[in-house]
DNA sequence: CGGATTGTAG
């Protein structure tokens, strides 16, 4: 059975034996006992033996053990056996709702769950997450500062802002995180300034920050090229707060000065860093590619490189930076390395819901039944938008060149793919969503800014870290990501 | 009767 948003916690219309279980357990279970097997983490098989364990003990109507197993099991991503634990939960509360909203908001939306178990199930996060909503409410659940929060944070995530927003304004009693957590999204969605008025009203209302409320805020400054807000927060924290930044907060400084251009300010605030660690590095090598400093790329990507040299991504970037200033030995170079040392890049994928199902697409996809109507789309697409002005961004195309990947080059990338499909599928002019697991590259975001204007329509995408949505030609991001 | 919600870079 394909778990639904809508069937994943409804009764069974027949009462399920606990026998018609899978008792996959090895006889020395029971000798164990359940709190071990609990210990173990998210994996599904010690769950499935605590189960039978439970029932072998005549225990398996305990609803706060079922609770907590349905927990693991959806922190393990199961969706199948989150469901089916939660069938044999005698009379389910509040609790488990509560429990299963924070778990889900937190690991349902990382589409990775969705390749591992079915890629075309009907498993939207924003539509499982919406439906618990209305469960709760329909229900007359209370929606405390605690699920508020989980709310406000799925809903955010998901890609609406509005309704995150909603549940925040109705919330009677808001606490920093509740606070943080809207500020976050504001800050997702590009919207700095609202973070920081959101900031200020909240300061009014008396309630006191905390490190992350700061590393939330810097964060949205950094993505929204505040760097005089951004600044006088971070001095705000030792002084009107007495908390000591954090590597997080440095890592966000770092960000907020190089996404602004001002490279050599955010060295010198390295120099200040007692051991930078990678994620400064990372910081500060995507600055530098952006802003196409290859001297300073080449520095930060070598410290990067001896701090950890079994990430692919630092590797990836590096050979982005020699591609962009055409040092194509180099590029060659850092390509054997990989190699050498075995690393292979992220695959990146893209995924669209259609008709409730789940579709998925990499880069040069062949493989859905209507890729040659999908294709054919792309292409036209492809030519219109050139007719109204897209020219291919540089970067990527020489990126690609050397990807062995010069059929498909930057063409059928998986996003374009994945809004090829959704234009051709939903036809009445509503929005067009994607997620994707890594990032856009550039080109991709040029064109897709090209195709909401040429096909007249929202789309929005999550990549691996925020949200763009793109109407009219423009993306929300205002090309500052 | 339990459990605890917010997070930087790529």
């Amino acid at each position: 059975m394909v778990a639904t948003a809508t069937n994943l916690l409804s009764r069974p219309s027949v009462t399920q034996s606990p026998s018609s279980l899978s008792l996959s357990s090895s006889p020395s279970t029971s000798s164990l006992g359940y709190q071990a097997l609990l210990r173990a983490g998210p994996r599904l098989k010690p769950l499935r033996q605590v189960h039978a364990y439970l029932i072998v003990t005549g225990a398996y109507r305990s609803r706060s053990l079922l609770t907590k197993l349905a927990a693991l099991a959806c922190t393990a991503k199961s969706i199948a056996y989150t469901r089916k634990l939660c069938l044999f939960i005698p009379d389910p509360d509040s609790y488990l709702f509560n429990t299963l909203i924070r778990i889900s908001s937190k690991v349902g939306f990382q589409y990775d769950a969705v390749i591992f178990f079915n890629p075309c199930a009907q498993l939207g996060a924003l539509e499982l997450g919406s439906w618990v909503h209305d469960y709760v409410i329909d229900h007359g659940f209370e929606v405390n500062v605690n699920l508020g929060t989980a709310l406000i944070n799925m809903y955010s995530r998901c890609g609406n802002l509005r309704k995150a927003r909603e549940v925040f304004d109705e919330m009677r009693y808001k606490n920093v995180v509740a606070w943080t957590a809207i500020i976050s999204g504001y800050g997702i969605h590009g919207c700095g300034e609202e973070a920081v008025e959101l900031y200020n009203l909240m300061k009014d209302y008396g309630t006191l920050p905390n490190e992350i409320t700061f590393v939330t805020l810097l964060s949205a400054c950094a993505h929204a090229g505040m760097v005089n807000e951004g600044r006088e927060i971070y001095e705000s924290i030792r002084r009107d707060y007495g908390l000591v930044p954090g590597t997080a907060h440095h890592v966000c400084m770092v960000d907020l000065l190089g996404r602004a251009g001002l490279l050599n300010k955010a060295f010198d605030f390295i120099e200040e860093v007692k051991r930078p660690g990678p994620a400064i590095w990372t910081a500060i090598l995507g600055a530098c590619k952006m802003h196409k400093n290859y001297d300073l790329a080449v520095h930060a990507a070598e410290k990067l490189l001896a701090l950890e040299p079994e990430n692919p991504g630092h590797y990836v970037m590096l050979s982005n930076v020699y591609a962009l200033a055409g040092k194509m030995d180099r590029v060659e170079t850092v390509r054997n390395m990989m190699k050498k040392r075995r690393l292979r890049k992220h695959v990146g994928y893209s995924i669209i819901e259609i008709d409730h199902k789940t579709c998925l697409f990499s880069m040069g996809d062949k493989s859905h039944p209507e890729t040659n109507e999908i294709y054919r789309y792309l292409d036209d697409l492809m030519r219109k938008i050139s007719e109204a002005g897209y020219v291919p961004a540089q970067e990527s195309v020489l990126h690609e060149l050397e990807e062995e990947e010069r059929e498909y080059a930057l063409r059928y990338h998986s996003e374009k793919l994945a809004i090829a499909f959704g234009l051709l599928k939903v036809k009445d002019g509503s929005s067009i969503r994607i997620v994707k697991n890594l990032r856009m590259c550039e080109d991709c975001h040029l064109a897709i800014k090209f195709i909401s204007t040429v096909a007249n329509r929202e789309i929005i995408v999550r990549d691996k870290l925020r949200f763009h949505h793109f109407k009219d030609g423009v993306c929300s991001c205002g090309d500052y990501w």
